[in-house]
DNA sequence: TGGAATGAAAT
DNA sequence: ATTTCATTCCA
C-alpha cells in the first residue's frame, strides 16, 4: 500500500522533472509507454555488476560453459529484469558476471577493479584467484566492443532509443576488503569508487545523449547468510561483523558522495538496504503481532524467512562418499529473503527493481542539483520552461496530472511537487514521518527524531552538503544485547543488619528520610553488643562464602573515577574487556552508536515496537533500536545465552522473580514479594543438584556450605535462640518464598508426563491444587471435580494427596519423607497409567463410582495396591475423547514444604536449599500438568485480584480470602474452569 | 539521582 | 589512602 502511494508520488514527480530538467526529446524516453510502443523504439538496459545483476545471458565474452549454472526458475528474476520489464524495455545487454564457483581454487567475484584488489592484497598470500575478466573495467571494455559492432546498424534506426545503465557493485569488494586493515580497506574502497566513476565517465563519453545510470547502494553485507554462517566458525566474528558494517557504510557514503558530484549524466540510487529492512521489520512486527504507527506489521509480511536462505547446503557424511554435499531447496522460495548464501531471492530483487523504476520514472536523481549547476549555461531556459508549462495545454495524459515545475506554483502543488528538489534524505523523512500523532508513540518518536537527525547528518545525502565521512578512528560501538545479569556484591554485616531492622525502624519513626533511617540504624549498630555484631559478621561471612560458591569467577570491580574501560553497561566486567565487541547472545552483533546501521541509511527510523523487553533472539538484531531506546525497561534475564558465570542457570529460576538485577538501571529497590525480614534468602545458593542438569550423584550429596573455611555453619535460620533478630522457622522462610518460584523449580524436577507413545497426545491431565489454606484448596478441588464432570469431556478423579507429616509432634524424620517419596514413585506410575488410558469410560456422568478404581482412598500408602488401576475402566466406546483428569488437592509443593519444615536442618544448608534438596527427591515422579495456586489474603487486605495464568510456570493463581467465610468468586471459578479446559486441550498440540 | 549509614574489596 | 558498592526509598 505504501509502496503504491509512493509510486504515485514518483510518477507525478517524474513528469514534473521531465518538464523542468530534461530536454524535450528526452521526455520521450520515459514517457508514456504506449506511445513508445507504437513508435517501435528500442529501449535497452545495459547491465554491469556481479551476481546480483547477472541475468545469465551474455552478449560477449560469456563465461566458460562449465561455469554457467542454469538459473533455477524458483530463484526468480534479478532486479534488472524487473527494471526492464517495468520500463517496457526491449533488451537487456548484460555484462555483469557472477562469481564462478566451479573453479578448483577459491575465486573472487566481480569487483570494481581487480587491480586494486591485486595491489592491496599483494602482501597477503593470495588464497584466491582473481577472475580479472569479470571486473567492472573489463565489463566496460566488453560493452564498448559490443557497442562498436552495434554501431554498424544505421544511425537513424537507433536514434530514438534510450539506454539505461545499471551498475551494482560492492558485494565482493566489501567481502574481500574485509580481510584488510581498516585503513587499507577504506583506501581500497576509495579507489574502487573512484574507478567506478572513471568507468562511468568512459561510458558517458561513448554515448551521445546524457547517460542515465542506476547505481544501487550496497546492502549490509553482514546480513548475508554467507557471512552469518561464519558466526560460529570465526573466532573474531563480532569484530569482523562490526568492521564490515563500517565498511559497508563507508562504501555507501563514498558512493553517494561521488554520485552527487558527478556531472556526466544522471544517477539514480535505489537503496536496497532500506527496502529489505522494511520487509524484515514488517516481518518481525507481524510475528509479534505489533504494528507501528504506519500500520506496518499488520499485513502479511513479504518474507517469512529473513535469515535462512532457500538453498541450504547439507553436508552428509556417508560411508560411501565421505563428504557429499547436498543442496536442499526450500518449499516456498518466495518466502525467503535470501535465495542462497549470497543471492537475494526473486521477490527481494523485485523490490529493488521496482524502487529503481520509481526513481527513474520520477527522475529522482541524486545528482540533480549538481547537474543543474553544472549545466548552468543551459540553465536559463528553466525559467522559460516554467512559463511554457504554465501556458501550455497538457500534451500527454500524464502531464495533465502534473503540478508544474520544480519551482512549482503553489496552486496545484501538492506533496510530490516538492519532492524532486529534496535530497533523498529529506525525501525519506517526509515519507516516513507519520502524520497522525498517536500519543502512545510520541515519546518514542521524540527520541527517535534525534536518532534520525544523527543519521541525516551522517548520511548527508543532499548534494550540496558537506559530506561527513566516517572518521578513520573507530566509532563508538556498544553491544545491543541484554547484558549479563549483574552480580551484586555480597552484603556486609551492616547492610544485613540494616536490611533486617529498617522496617521496624521506619515503622517506629514514620515519615523519616532514608538517610535519617540510616543514621538511626548506624547508631543502633554501634550500640549493639560485641556478640551480636559477631553474629552479623558471621552472617556476612556466610553470605560471602555462598557468593563465592555461586560465582567463582566473580570479581569486585568498582568503577574507577576517571578510568575508562569498565562500561556502565557491564559493571561485572566479565569478559567484555577481552571481547570488546562480542555479544554472546545476539550472535555477536554489536552496533554503532548513536547511528545504528539499523536506522537504515535512508534515515528511516525503525520504530521501536511498544513493548519489547524479552525473548528477542537472533533476528532481534534487526530491531535493535528497541534495546537502545528502552534502556530503562526492566531487563530480561536468564532465559537464554550461555552465561559466562558458572551456574546461575537454575538458581536464577528461583531468584529471578524475587530479585531483579538490572545492570542498566541500578534500580536500587529490589522487589521482594514477601515479608519484612528476609535478609537470609536474598540469594540462595542451591544444592549442587540444581546447579547442573544431570549431576552425578556424588555431587548431589556434597554438602553445600563452605567447609573449606572450617567455620561451623551457623544455624541462623533455625535456632530461635540466637536472638530475636535471627528470625524465622524454616516454615516461615519457605512460606515467604514466592510460590511461583517454588512451582517453577518443582516443574523442572518433576516435569509433566511427556507423551511418548502413539496416541499419547490424547492423554489426560494431572492437576495439582496448592495453597496454604487447606480448606480453600479442598474447596477448589471439589469444585473443579464437579465442574469437569459436568463438562462431559473429562473423567476427573480426586486423588489422595501426599500425606503430610503427622500433626502431633514437631519433628518429622527424614525416613518418613523417604517413605512417602517411595510410595509416590509407585503412585506416579499409576497416575500415568490412568491419564494415558485414553479409552473412554463407560459414562462420564457416572463417575461417582470413581473412588473405586484409582488408588486414592488407600489410607496406608502401599504401592502394590494397584489391583484395579484405571485401565479397568476401559470400555469399547472411544467415540468421544473423554480425557481422564487427576485432581490432587495439594501435591508435591505442599508435601515438600511440609516435610522440609519439619525435618531439622543439621548442616550448612539454608532453609531454601534444604527445601530444594528435599524437593528434588521427587525427581522421577510425574509432575502436574497444571497447578492451581490458591493465594489467600487476609480480610483487611486490598480486594481480591483476578486469577492469573502463568503459562511458563504452568500455574494458575486464584485468590481467596483466608478463613472460613472465604469463598471463591463465581467469576474466578468460571475462569478456572475455562483455563483448565484450555490447558488440557492445548496439551496435545504443544507437546 | 543523591544521600545516610558501615564495611569489604578494589586500585 | 581512596573509591565504589552493597541496602533502602523519598524528595
Amino acid at each position: 500500500m505504501r509502496f503504491i502511494s509512493r509510486l504515485h508520488a514518483c510518477a507525478a514527480a517524474s513528469v514534473l522533472m521531465i518538464v523542468c530538467f530534461t530536454w524535450r526529446s528526452h521526455s520521450a524516453y520515459f514517457e508514456n509507454t504506449a506511445r513508445a510502443a507504437w513508435r517501435g523504439n528500442t529501449r535497452r538496459v545495459v547491465v554491469f555488476g556481479n551476481d546480483w545483476s547477472d541475468t545469465g545471458s551474455y552478449r560477449v565474452a560469456p563465461p566458460t560453459r562449465a561455469a554457467i549454472v542454469p538459473r533455477d526458475p524458483d530463484r526468480g528474476q534479478v532486479w534488472v529484469e524487473t527494471l526492464c520489464r517495468e520500463l517496457m524495455c526491449n533488451t537487456i545487454d548484460n555484462f555483469a558476471r557472477s562469481k564462478q564457483s566451479n573453479a578448483e581454487a577459491a575465486t573472487v567475484g566481480a569487483l570494481v577493479d581487480s587491480t586494486i584488489w591485486a595491489q592491496v592484497t599483494a602482501e597477503k598470500s593470495n588464497n584466491g584467484t582473481l577472475n580479472s575478466s569479470s571486473d567492472f573495467k573489463t565489463q566496460v571494455g566488453n560493452y564498448l566492443a559490443y557497442d562498436k559492432e552495434r554501431e554498424q546498424i544505421p544511425q537513424r534506426l537507433r536514434r530514438d532509443d534510450w539506454t539505461l545503465f545499471t551498475l551494482f557493485f560492492g558485494l565482493w569488494d566489501l567481502l574481500e576488503y574485509l580481510t584488510l586493515e581498516k585503513e587499507f580497506a577504506m583506501r581500497a574502497i576509495d579507489k574502487s569508487i573512484e574507478e567506478l566513476f572513471r568507468g562511468l565517465d568512459t561510458l558517458a563519453a561513448h554515448v551521445t545523449t546524457p547517460v542515465k545510470v542506476v547505481i544501487p547502494k550496497m546492502v549490509d553485507v553482514t546480513y548475508l547468510p554467507l557471512f552469518q554462517a561464519k558466526k560460529n566458525a570465526m573466532a573474531d566474528f563480532a569484530e569482523n561483523q562490526h568492521r564490515l558494517v563500517f565498511l559497508w557504510k563507508y562504501w555507501n557514503t563514498v558512493l553517494l558522495q561521488s554520485a552527487t558530484v558527478w556531472t556526466n549524466g544522471t544517477i539514480y540510487m535505489p537503496d536496497p538496504h532500506r527496502l529489505i529492512m522494511e520487509q524484515v521489520r514488517a516481518k518481525q512486527l507481524h510475528s509479534r503481532h505489533i504494528s507501528d504507527a504506519l500500520g506496518v506489521g499488520l499485513q502479511e509480511p513479504l518474507f517469512d524467512y529473513i535469515e535462512q536462505p532457500c538453498l541450504r547446503l547439507k553436508h552428509i557424511t556417508s560411508a560411501t562418499d565421505l563428504h557429499a554435499a547436498v543442496v536442499e531447496k526450500c518449499s516456498a522460495p518466495a518466502q525467503h529473503l535470501f535465495w542462497d548464501d549470497i543471492q537475494l531471492s526473486g521477490p527481494a530483487h523485485q523490490l529493488i527493481g521496482r524502487d529503481a523504476v520509481g526513481l527513474v520514472r520520477a527522475n529522482q536523481a541524486v545528482n540533480i542539483e549538481r547537474l543543474m549547476q553544472g549545466t548552468g549555461t543551459n540553465e536559463k531556459p528553466q525559467g522559460k520552461e516554467e512559463e511554457k508549462v504554465g501556458d501550455n495545454t497538457p500534451t500527454s495524459p500524464m502531464d495533465d496530472a502534473m503540478p508544474s515545475g520544480g519551482l512549482c506554483k503553489s496552486t496545484r502543488a501538492q506533496e510530490p511537487c516538492a519532492a524532486p528538489t529534496l535530497s533523498p534524505v529529506e525525501r525519506t523523512k517526509q515519507e516516513e514521518m507519520p502524520s497522525p500523532a498517536s500519543t502512545s508513540l510520541q515519546n518514542n518518536r521524540k527520541r527517535l527524531s534525534t536518532v534520525v537527525e544523527v543519521v541525516q547528518r551522517e548520511n548527508s545525502a543532499s548534494p550540496s552538503d558537506d559530506m561527513s565521512l566516517p572518521s578513520a578512528s573507530s566509532p563508538d560501538f556498544c553491544c545491543l544485547c541484554q547484558p549479563e545479569p549483574k552480580i551484586p556484591r555480597p552484603r556486609n554485616a551492616f547492610i544485613l543488619y540494616r536490611q533486617h531492622h529498617q522496617q521496624s525502624i521506619i515503622a517506629r519513626n514514620a515519615g523519616l528520610n532514608n538517610p535519617e533511617i540510616s543514621k538511626i540504624i548506624g547508631e543502633q549498630w554501634k550500640a549493639e553488643g560485641a556478640e551480636a555484631k559477631k553474629n552479623w559478621q558471621d552472617l556476612a561471612q556466610e553470605e560471602k562464602a555462598r557468593h563465592q560458591e555461586q560465582y567463582p569467577d566473580y570479581r569486585y570491580q568498582p568503577r574507577r573515577a576517571g578510568k575508562a574501560g569498565s562500561s556502565p553497561l557491564n559493571p561485572t566486567g566479565q569478559h567484555t574487556t577481552v571481547d570488546k565487541y562480542r555479544c554472546h547472545k545476539c550472535g555477536g552483533r554489536s552496533i554503532k552508536t548513536p547511528t545504528s546501521p539499523f536506522v537504515d541509511s535512508a534515515g528511516t527510523p525503525n520504530l521501536p515496537p511498544p513493548n519489547f523487553s524479552e525473548g528477542l533472539m537472533p533476528t532481534t538484531r534487526y530491531l535493535p533500536m528497541t534495546s537502545v531506546l528502552n534502556l530503562e525497561s526492566p531487563v530480561h534475564r536468564h532465559t537464554h545465552g550461555p552465561s559466562s558465570l558458572s551456574n546461575i542457570q537454575v538458581s536464577s529460576a528461583l531468584r529471578e522473580d524475587a530479585t531483579m538485577y538490572s545492570p542498566l538501571t541500578p534500580n536500587k529497590k529490589r522487589r521482594f514479594e514477601y515479608g519484612p525480614p528476609q535478609y537470609a534468602q536474598r540469594r540462595d545458593s542451591l544444592p549442587p543438584i540444581m546447579i547442573r542438569h544431570s549431576p552425578p550423584n556424588s555431587v548431589t550429596m556434597q554438602p553445600l556450605g563452605t567447609p573449606r573455611d572450617g567455620r561451623k555453619p551457623s544455624a541462623m535460620e533455625l535456632s530461635p535462640a540466637t536472638n530475636s533478630s535471627s528470625p524465622r522457622t524454616v516454615e516461615e522462610v519457605l512460606n515467604a518464598f514466592p510460590y511461583p518460584n517454588k512451582i517453577k523449580l518443582l516443574g523442572r524436577i518433576t516435569p509433566p508426563y511427556k507423551a511418548s507413545g502413539p496416541g499419547s497426545q490424547n492423554r489426560g491431565a494431572i492437576i495439582a491444587v496448592e495453597g496454604d489454606d487447606i480448606a480453600a484448596v479442598k474447596d477448589l478441588s471439589n469444585w473443579l471435580h464437579e465442574y469437569l464432570i459436568k463438562q462431559k469431556e473429562f473423567k476427573p478423579r480426586m486423588a489422595e494427596p501426599p500425606k503430610a507429616p503427622k500433626d502431633d509432634d514437631k519433628d518429622a524424620t527424614f525416613e518418613d519423607y523417604l517413605n512417602l517419596i517411595k510410595v509416590w514413585h509407585g503412585k506416579s506410575k499409576e497416575m500415568i497409567k490412568y491419564i494415558t488410558s485414553s479409552a473412554s469410560p463407560s459414562s462420564p456422568s457416572t463417575s461417582h463410582t470413581s473412588d473405586k478404581d484409582f488408588p486414592d482412598k488407600d489410607s496406608n500408602e502401599n504401592s502394590n495396591d494397584s489391583r484395579s488401576s484405571a485401565t479397568s475402566a476401559a470400555s469399547p466406546t472411544p467415540a468421544v475423547h473423554i480425557k481422564p483428569v487427576i485432581i490432587l488437592p495439594t501435591f508435591q509443593l505442599q508435601a515438600s514444604v511440609a516435610y522440609a519444615s519439619r525435618i531439622p536442618i543439621q548442616d550448612a544448608y539454608s532453609a531454601t536449599d534444604h527445601w530444594q534438596w528435599m524437593a528434588t527427591l521427587w525427581r522421577g515422579t510425574v509432575g502436574p500438568d497444571l497447578t492451581l495456586c490458591v493465594k489467600s489474603y487476609e480480610k483487611g487486605e486490598v480486594g481480591s485480584v483476578k486469577p492469573e495464568m502463568d503459562d511458563v510456570v504452568r500455574c494458575l493463581t486464584v485468590f481467596r480470602e483466608r478463613g472460613a467465610q472465604g469463598k471463591f468468586a463465581d467469576a474466578d471459578l468460571r475462569r478456572v474452569g475455562f483455563e483448565v479446559r484450555e490447558w488440557i486441550e492445548g496439551m496435545g498440540k504443544s507437546a
